[in-house]
This record gives structure tokens, sequence and C-alpha cells, in this order.
DNA sequence: AGCAAACTGGACCGCAGGTACAGTACCTGT
DNA sequence: ACAGGTACTGTACCTGCGGTCCAGTTTGCT
């Protein structure tokens, strides 16, 4: 019981993401969650008119939590060097270490989670989540961009696509861990892609074996 | 109606695997499935217990239909070039194509789609989605061995997570190409990836600005 | 003719997602 | 002091879906 002073339909939206991230979202019942929480069914349906509507604040919130950790991470990296190139190798050095700190791995990304489960929702959804994969293709396409002003690319890149690819290596690495059960997976794979930007921008090749 | 000489079962499982990749599992009726081939419940539950069952022959069938496409271009690159290193790049090239000329996109994967409902289903259906994954790290841990073997790579690398990681550009690319309704993403993803293989292995780089 | 596989039809069950609506407890500004 | 809004509770009820049970029917093979 407790928490007396956190407000209910924050208490549900936190249940629902915890289970609808772990279970899915149709096997996520409303029952279950107004028991967890200690709500009745009336409850629920004042805070949210269905549970598409519960989704839509999901996503938006789970959104808003995922901004907060690339801010956090951008900015310490940016205290750590002024140079874009090294800047941006740190902030997904330390965006892995987020993720490998993470004690059950990386709980999933409601992004991909609603786009598994599309048509359950309205285009609103749709067009939410659409929103927040270009908002990470503008956040990474910035930093690479700065980059590509002071070092000279080796191969022909599009600045979008490695941008997404931040994102496409984020999803598909959250769902490989799950499937394989292995949580350190997904940052090892951020520190792939990190390798990746290091060999098309780094410009003097250090030879590991001499 | 038609179809009379394919049995009733196949159509079930074709008409399901559309239904679901395209709107999710849970919102994919059985009600919905049996009026679009044709059948009676009660058929239906003939040749399936219940629904995971299908999801379980889904999954096996969309795996071995995925094992095609694979085999496939991997022969066609290997006709085309005994170089492990132009080999692969070319198979890169050629699954590139394939999703490519998917007049509507990637119909998503099955693999991720069942991740994302995973406590939907028993231990079982789990076990084969690990398996899957499993067999792509495999298949494409050989690859990237035999061109270890021949060409120094530029950088220390795992090989497993460069196996992996074309799984997770493949599956991230779906969401991905989804979530923004760009089709070319995935394959453009697709084609960074080669792009990366180039980087690691390739010995002389050829600069694409004179 | 006989048997199995592949169904049909219909009755029934429980759960989840709602809908509808009347009532209540508490806080806030006038 | 009361008016009104916010945040709920309780109860009753409806629908659709997944699923069960079972008796009966068609089809093709031997």
């Amino acid at each position: 019981m407790a928490n007396l002073d956190v407000p209910k339909k924050q208490q549900i939206l936190e249940a629902a993401q915890a289970a609808i991230l772990a279970k899915g979202f149709s096997a996520t019942s409303i029952d279950e969650l107004i028991a967890e929480v200690g709500i009745s069914k009336s409850g629920f349906f004042y805070h949210f008119r269905d549970k598409t509507i519960l989704a839509r604040a999901l996503l938006e919130r789970y959104i808003e939590q995922d901004d907060v950790v690339f801010d956090r991470a951008f900015d310490e990296a940016d205290e750590l060097s002024e140079d874009p190139l090294h800047s941006f190798l740190i902030a997904l050095k330390l965006l892995a270490k987020v993720f490998d700190d993470m004690p059950n791995g990386h709980p999933g990304c409601m992004v991909a989670c609603i786009c598994y489960h599309e048509q359950l929702f309205d285009q609103e959804v749709r067009n939410i989540n659409a929103k927040a994969v270009m908002s990470w293709r503008t956040r990474f396409r910035k930093r690479i961009e700065r980059i590509a002003e002071r070092y000279e690319p080796r191969i022909n890149i599009d600045l979008d696509d490695l941008a997404d690819m931040f994102s496409v290596v984020g999803d598909g690495g959250i769902i490989l861990s799950r499937v394989v059960g292995d949580k350190s997976l997904l940052p090892r794979q951020l520190l792939l892609y990190r390798d990746f930007v290091r060999l098309i921008f780094e410009p003097v090749q250090v030879s590991e074996k001499p």
C-alpha cells in the first residue's frame, strides 16, 4: 500500500510501464494494474478513457525519460572534451555503460513495443512514435555534422543514416539481448556502433597490433 | 474463395502471418482468420490446440523462410566471387536489395514480434526464438571468420558481436522503417553495416575524394 | 465397406475491456 | 459556510474473444 503522497495516476503509469515492457501490451490487464496500485476500476477509467490513452501517456513518458538519459550522457561528455568527435565517442561509451549497469538489462523500448502492436492504436500514437524517432535522428545528426565539419570521413556516408543507426542498433540490440538472454549484448552492440563512427572519422589509424 | 487444393492449415498460417506481422499477435483474432480462409472455429482448433500453438508454428515457418532467403543470397554471392570478403559484401548487397524490392517494405520480424509479446508464450516458444538468433549468429560468424583469416582487421573486434550486428541492424531497421514509414530505411541500414565490414577488413582504403 | 483425417454446428464458459451512473471524500476559492 | 471541482468508490451490465465439449458429416484411401 503506502505511497500516499504519489498520485494514483503516476502509480498506474509506473506499474503499467514495467508490466507492458516485460509482458507486452495485451498481456497486461487493467485488473492487474488496479490491483497493484490499489485503485478501483472506475478510478482507472477516470484517469484513462481507455487502454490506448494509457499507451499514449506511457509512450510520451518513456520518450521524456529517454531524452533525459541522452541529455545527461551528452552533457557529461561535453564537459570531458571540447572536440566533437571525442565528445561523441565518450557519450556513446557512457550510454553503453548506462545500459550495462541496469541489473536486468534494458527493460525494452516502448517505441518498438508499440510498433509491434500498431493497429491497436490510433494515428495519434503512431505520430508520437514517429516524432520520437525523428527527434533521435536530429539529435545524433547534429553531433555527427559537427564531427564531419572537423574530420574528413574516410567513406562517403549519409549523415541521417549514420544518425539513425544509433536507434537501429539500440532497438535491435534490445531485442537480441532479450531473445538470447544476454544483457551485455546491447551495450556491446552500442560499442560496435562507436567503433564504426571511429573508423569513419578518426584520422590516424592506431593499429592495435604492432 | 478458391484455393481448393491448398490445405486449410496452410491457408490459416498464411493469413495469420500477414495479419500478425501487420497488427500484432493479440490484435489478430481467430474469428477474423477463420472468416478469411473460410473454415469453422472447430476446424481451426482441430489444427491448432490454441493460439500459442499457432504462434509456435508461425515462428518455425518464418525462420525456415528466412533461412531460404539467406541461403539464396549467400549462394548467389559465392558464385560471383571466391574471396570471402567480396562474397560477403555481395551477399549483403543482395539482401539489402531483397528488402528494397518488397513493395510495402519488410513485413516485420516474427522473432521480434514474439519477443515483445513474450509472456504470452511458453518456454518452448522462447527457446525456438533464441535458437533462431543463435543460428543467424553462427551463419554470419562463419563467413566473418573466413574473412578474418585472409584479411587483417583494422581494429580489434569480437567476431560474434560483428555477426550479431547483422541481426541487430535487421531487427532495428525493420522497426525504424515502420515507425517513420520509410521502407528504404532498412536496406540503407544494411548497406551501412556493409560499409562497416568493409572499413574493418578491406585492406586498401579507396578514398572517394581524390 | 471401413476407417481416419479433416472438418461443421451449436451450446456453453470465463475473462478482459469497457459503459453508465449514482454516490462520496477532500480540498479550494469566494 | 457553501459551491464546485478533483479524485475517486461501488455496482450492474454488455460485448468480444479465446477456448471447451461433443456429436455429427464429408472426403479420400485401402
